[in-house]
DNA sequence: TGAAAACCTGACATCGTTATCTGATGCTTG
DNA sequence: CAAGCATCAGATAACGATGTCAGGTTTTCA
């Protein structure tokens, strides 16, 4: 007797039923009398079938296969991301097929349609640098699956997000440090096509107007939200005739970079220069002094956004119908560490 | 006319071809006239055709999908090596799906059994701490298909494996460190089960034994591989009567928490103390002061790992014949940071 | 009590590919 | 020139699930 792997059909004859019934019973569909659903399940477990998934999908419309895109190398922030997702997902039978996009690449088009049409997705997760992306949200679209974007820069119809409220959070860490008397304080932004960006900077912008004070260029850099785009930008703020005393990194590991540079040129932190990040990765807590920071709720981001999917995949879709959407913005919270304080007298 | 996705069919009507040649010409078969492949080809473009995995993988033995298995939060190194198996697997047409497994759970063999069997794997790539894992690893030998484990502890028949000597490696790294002059080195061992562990442990003692010195289990403490776990352990050693001169910990994470432990409690870096990591993941250099590490040839790790599972599926599969395996032993170096010095005269 | 409604069950078609087999053509070769 | 052999092409049957529909049984209720 051959080894191979358990059909439906298989269980059907053990049980004495018909493949429909089997079907049913797996699907617990109605019309199956308890007797008969008992006894299928029993032979089902006795012969650890297994229902093959691509069969099921090329019949139905489910795939159980969700995507999640992303751009860039990914770092920390993504894998949390995925992790978020998968422990929601794994309950509900979906899976998880990740997907790194070079969205500045002439290909993309064609990845993502070959992804969503191929694989017949079930559903996309988005997260930064891709979220705002219309090529490649115009493919999802197209495609009409449903996709939540993962802290966008604008929220747009046709799809759903999670996110924070990042201008508010950059406002509230600016205040903080304008509240411990600093005046002079710097701003290293992130990468002029990334989420974020732009709410991080303006709503830098608005705590120093609360405060009777202009943004002054001099003292604004332009990073890449990476450790190694910081350096430069930090050396160049402490070399000032007037350097700031403090400064406000759009991320943390621009943050990191500045208290190396800092670190490097014998300041003492915080006395001599406080520094803030962005976002609450494992790093802020790892380096010295511990960063103070905006937490990014990544877990419950994560988990916002399977929710949403979990809820738009299990609802019977109507053919004629658009996708469903939601959006939510989750509070966020500034996390005070050791690498602020009040500015050193002169 | 309806909206719907071509199909092969649509293709062969089209092409005035039946649906076997287009077939034929999808896949590079031989028997189709250089005239029939041209204006077939041609079809498939106009129509934007993508031939529906589900409906291959149903038919043939091949899904596409390759999983990425792994335990724990995952952590940098995780996100890494995905990045690396993606770019290899993206030209080749495979998709990469990630599950995380717990390890500890009774459920690890029916998960492992529903990915793999379900979604018809085509490989598997395993990485800590489940490269060990006997429960994964049968489960996946059973179902016969390929895997590569990404540095395990041991090697084992019906596998593939990469890996770095972990054990000269950590040989090098106290070598370092004695050539310093370093006579009482710290150790802080990573958790019993994960891979690793064991090796890094005996590469430190070979190290001191070149030198005539026996491992003090004063100086050796227990971690876990995180940043918190690595805090007690570090405050302890150095809270000693006669504390280390320098420290190795099993990993760059619990060296961070070296550095934070000692910066608390004043102690000039390196002078008063060395501190050494292992991995030299990013946050190696984003530290205060840098750290001197064992770089993992994450990358390359990746990249191994992904060349051996493509030859091993473009390789036409024999029924009888048992799966074609490969170990690879790639080089490490030390990376010499700013975390080491001499010790300081007492 | 009779008819309608709800409940079970199964035969068979179907999804979009690839594999098998069979047939038709042209070209070599003894 | 008949036989043999590569080469090309297509009709049809899988793969393993779900959907459709039809048939039989039981329950409901006017």
């Amino acid at each position: 007797m051959a080894d191979r792997k358990p059909t439906i059909i298989d269980v059907a004859r053990a049980a004495g039923a018909s493949i429909k019934t089997v079907s049913r019973v797996m699907n617990n569909e109605r019309y199956v009398s308890a007797e008969t659903r008992e006894r299928v399940q029993r032979v089902m477990a006795e012969l650890q079938f297994q229902p093959n998934k691509s069969a099921q999908s090329l019949k139905g419309d489910k795939s159980y296969l969700i995507a999640h895109v992303y751009g860039d190398p990914g770092g920390p922030y993504t894998g949390q991301i995925q992790m978020g997702l998968l422990t929601r997902f794994r309950d509900q039978g979906y899976h998880l097929l990740i997907e790194e996009i070079d969205y500045r690449g002439d290909d993309v088009e064609d990845r993502v349609s070959k992804l969503v049409n191929q694989l017949n997705l079930d559903a996309v997760v988005l997260t930064a640098p891709v979220t705002d992306n219309d090529t490649v949200i115009s493919v999802i679209e197209r495609a009409n699956i449903p996709y939540v974007r993962v802290t966008p820069q604008h929220e747009r119809d046709g799809g759903s997000s999670v996110r924070i409220d990042e201008r508010a959070a950059a406002n509230d860490l600016t205040m903080h440090l304008l509240a411990f008397g600093h005046r002079r304080i710097g701003f290293i932004k992130g990468p002029e096509h990334h989420a974020g960006t732009r709410l991080r900077y303006s709503g830098y912008c608005d705590a120093l107007r609360e405060y009777g004070l202009e943004p002054d260029p001099e003292i604004i850099e332009q990073g890449g939200f990476t450790y190694r785009s910081a350096l430069p930008c930090t050396r160049r703020l402490l070399s000032l005739a007037e350097p700031p005393t403090a400064i406000v990194a759009s991320n943390d590991e621009m943050a990191a970079a500045v208290l190396s540079v800092a670190h490097d040129r014998g300041l003492s932190l915080p006395g001599d220069l406080s520094v803030v990040g962005f976002d609450d990765i494992e790093l802020a807590e790892m380096v010295w002094p511990p960063l103070t920071t905006v937490k990014q709720p990544i877990q419950e981001l994560a988990d916002a956004a399977a929710e949403i999917l979990v809820n738009i995949l299990t609802r019977k879709k109507q053919p004629g119908e658009p996708a469903p959407q939601a959006h939510r913005v989750l509070p966020h919270h500034v996390v005070i560490r050791r690498s602020t304080a009040p500015p050193a007298r002169r």
